[in-house]
DNA sequence: AGCACGCCGACT
DNA sequence: GTCGGCGTGCTC
């Protein structure tokens, strides 16, 4: 009788046998995915091992039979078992939600909007290289030693492999990074092995997929959450073959079952969307990390703007920095002016009025950049200080003018704002700060001859419109471009002379840590959005602390001076890159359940902490309300994760005997955002 | 995480 | 009388 221990997408650490029926019979095996009756459903499961005995401590009665076999021929390898079990154990999920992470089809596909845009930042064929290109090259596919290949024990937590060979490209935006990777890649298809190339989420996908697919043809494909389940199946068992050798995607990517593994590009390094939202919270970073020292592969990443951890590794020499000074295409930096918003009526300063006017003269272009949609565009009472808040959360409430409503953007609550304070009843309450609305308003008051247009979220949420915005600004059909985050990310517009940062501090005062980092690097990126193909590019960044150090170095784009400042800043603070983190948060829709768990779990902690190690918190969350959920946590910091992980192994299984069933605990693993 | 079973409040 | 709230237990 034969056996197989199956493992499903359920929170339950535990693995699950089965045996086969008539209908099974012969087709079941491990890598395969399996529909099996569980409890009342039936779910898909994964096969990951076959037993020839029945399994001690279980009824032989109750072993029900897999009603079928999902896959003709495995999907997945011993490797990957390998690699859900790490991913298991680093990040606290069940096995099975490691499975369903990593392989198509397994989850609930989480459809993001897609869109292109035509770029032509790489282009078809192979270009010549610069010397720094050809220097940082020549580096990157330099012959290495032959890395030992110790068995790796499933249930390994902490590599203790050694780190593999890891390389970053840091240069300014348009140095010609992109060109690097694709040679690097090519050197690897060349020596028949695979390639996996990481963009950060939303339009670089596509777009970079689109153009590694006219540069390598067939055996290029990609990987994303867009996709139809049966697409991506089918370019998942291309890779499997071998058929497709280098795959581009999202975070996500970094687990395709590339053959033969010999480089993991991860472009934009810093990007926050490399840190999974949801269960399991991974960073593609650190899985591509694993990787490529478990498989004998290479790591390359590139930004203009490196994460703190990365730019430490660098600095200890783990991480091979590979430095591009020169722009290309006849680009040079543009030159970025902070201007102090002080006394300024309404959200444009005098200097940033006449740039843009000036632009205009010149038939050039403007982006203006808004930190953060809405962000400080809130309801409040010049005369009692009452602010309208979100009743679910406890975050400040965004005016829409256009529908006259007030939502909330984490729980998308939405009210008709008051006319008058509801505490003190002064007429005065009324709405403040920037929001892109306002902006519009005043922009097209202040430039009634020129063309404008907005793009965010909301006016984005027409599938289509948003590309449709880009090409016709391309295109030059309008003169200036207002928006959030998206237009900031690695869009060119050669006829833009000008971009303007409406408000730089927004986001500077969160409670984050890594708050000053974001700020930082948004505003380098956004800087690198003008002068690409002409020396002529502007940069006006408004701002109520002209002094403050992130915005000053941001403004003298001295990416080495803020992060010489900022890691000393982390060292004497002890947050990382100096220590890691594991977050663990409480939250239940009854406050005193909550307070009670928070407290519970603080005495869990406490006395099982190694030495090193300590407890912040309890505490409220930041943002201490979320969709009616009481938010309560406690970080536990370290020198190392290996101590972190043995210690929240432990607090773990002691929190799981006697925990309230109405309250959730949820660990973070390298947390990035603390809110 | 689902899903069902089961036991107490205000409604056609 | 029942519809439905969610507390609790189970999933090879």
């Amino acid at each position: 009788m034969e056996f197989f221990d199956i493992v499903f997408d359920v929170p339950m650490p535990q693995t699950f046998t089965y045996c086969v029926d008539s209908a099974t019979k012969g087709e079941a095996g491990v890598g395969k995915r399996v529909m099996a009756p569980f409890g009342r459903r039936e779910l898909v499961g994964y096969i990951i091992a076959e037993q020839d005995h029945a399994p001690t401590g279980i009824d032989t009665d109750r072993i029900r039979s897999i009603r079928r076999v999902v896959d003709a021929a495995p999907i997945f390898d011993s490797q990957t078992i390998a690699l859900a079990h790490w991913l298991s154990a680093f990040y606290f999920c069940s096995l099975g939600e490691a499975f369903a992470t990593m392989i198509p089809s397994g989850r609930r596909a989480t459809s993001s909007r897609v869109f292109t845009i035509n770029d032509n930042e790489i282009s078809d064929t192979a270009l010549e290289l610069s010397d720094e290109q050809e220097r940082a090259l020549k580096v990157i596919i330099a012959p290495q030693a032959p890395l030992p290949h110790p068995p790796i024990a499933l249930n390994e937590t902490t590599p203790s492999l050694a780190p593999p060979p890891m390389f970053y490209l840091y240069g300014i935006t348009g140095s010609g990074k992109t060109e690097v990777f694709l040679r690097a890649a090519q050197t690897m298809l060349d020596a028949g092995k695979s390639v996996i190339y990481l963009v950060p989420e939303i339009a670089l996908t596509h777009q970079t997929a689109e153009a590694i697919g006219k540069r390598f043809g067939a055996l290029a494909t990609t990987l994303h959450s867009g996709m139809t389940p049966s697409a991506r199946f089918t370019e998942w068992t291309r890779i499997i073959r071998g058929e497709a050798r280098i795959i581009v995607g999202p975070r996500s990517a970094v687990f395709a079952p590339a053959r033969d593994l010999g480089l993991i590009v991860i472009d934009e390094e810093h990007d926050g969307s490399y840190k999974s939202g949801s269960v399991p919270r991974y960073h593609a970073r650190q899985v591509a990390m694993r990787r490529c020292s478990a498989e004998g592969a290479r790591l390359l990443m590139g930004s203009a703007t490196p994460s703190l951890e990365a730019w430490k590794l660098m600095e200890d020499k783990v991480i091979t920095r590979l430095e591009l000074t020169r722009r290309l295409s006849g680009g040079s930096l543009p030159e970025v002016r902070p201007v102090n918003l002080l006394h300024t009526e309404g959200c444009l300063t005098k200097e940033l009025k006449e740039e843009i006017r000036k632009t205009a003269h010149m038939g050039r272009q403007t982006i203006l950049f808004l930190n953060r949609r809405g962000f400080a565009y809130f309801y409040h009472c010049p005369a009692c200080g009452y602010e309208l808040t979100c009743k679910n959360c406890s975050v400040s409430l965004t005016w829409h003018r256009d529908r006259n409503q007030a939502l909330c953007h984490y729980c998308g609550h939405q009210e008709t704002p008051p006319l008058a304070c509801p505490q003190c009843g002064s007429l005065t309450a009324g709405y403040a700060g920037f929001g892109t609305e306002m902006i519009e308003d005043e922009v097209r008051r202040a430039f009634p001859d020129l063309r404008i247009r907005r793009v965010d979220a909301d006016s984005t949420s027409v599938k289509g419109s948003l590309q449709e915005t880009l090409e016709l600004f391309k295109a030059h059909c309008f003169d200036i471009l207002l928006g959030t985050q998206m237009v900031a990310k690695g869009l060119n517009f050669p006829g833009v002379r000008l971009v303007g940062v409406v408000l730089a501090d927004s986001g500077l005062h969160l409670p984050d840590f890594r708050a000053v980092e974001r700020v930082f690097s948004l505003i380098v990126q956004v800087a690198g959005r003008s002068g690409r193909y002409f020396p002529d590019g502007k940069v006006i960044v408004q701002t109520y602390r002209p002094e403050d150090p992130s915005i000053a170095s941001a403004c003298a784009l001295d990416v080495a001076g803020f992060f010489k400042a900022e890691l000393a800043q982390r060292k004497m603070l002890g947050f990382p890159p100096y220590t890691r983190l594991i977050r663990f948060t409480i939250r239940g829709k009854d406050e005193q359940r909550a307070n009670t768990a928070i407290s519970r779990l603080g005495s869990i902690i406490a006395p099982l902490l190694p030495s090193g190690a300590e407890m912040l918190g309890p505490a409220e969350c930041p943002i201490s309300i979320i969709a009616q959920n009481h938010r309560r946590q406690i970080l536990i910091r370290g020198k190392s994760m290996s101590t972190l992980h043995g210690a929240t192994r432990a607090i773990l299984a002691a929190y799981e005997r006697g925990k309230d069933s109405r309250v959730y605990l949820e660990v973070d693993v390298d947390p990035v955002s603390l809110l």
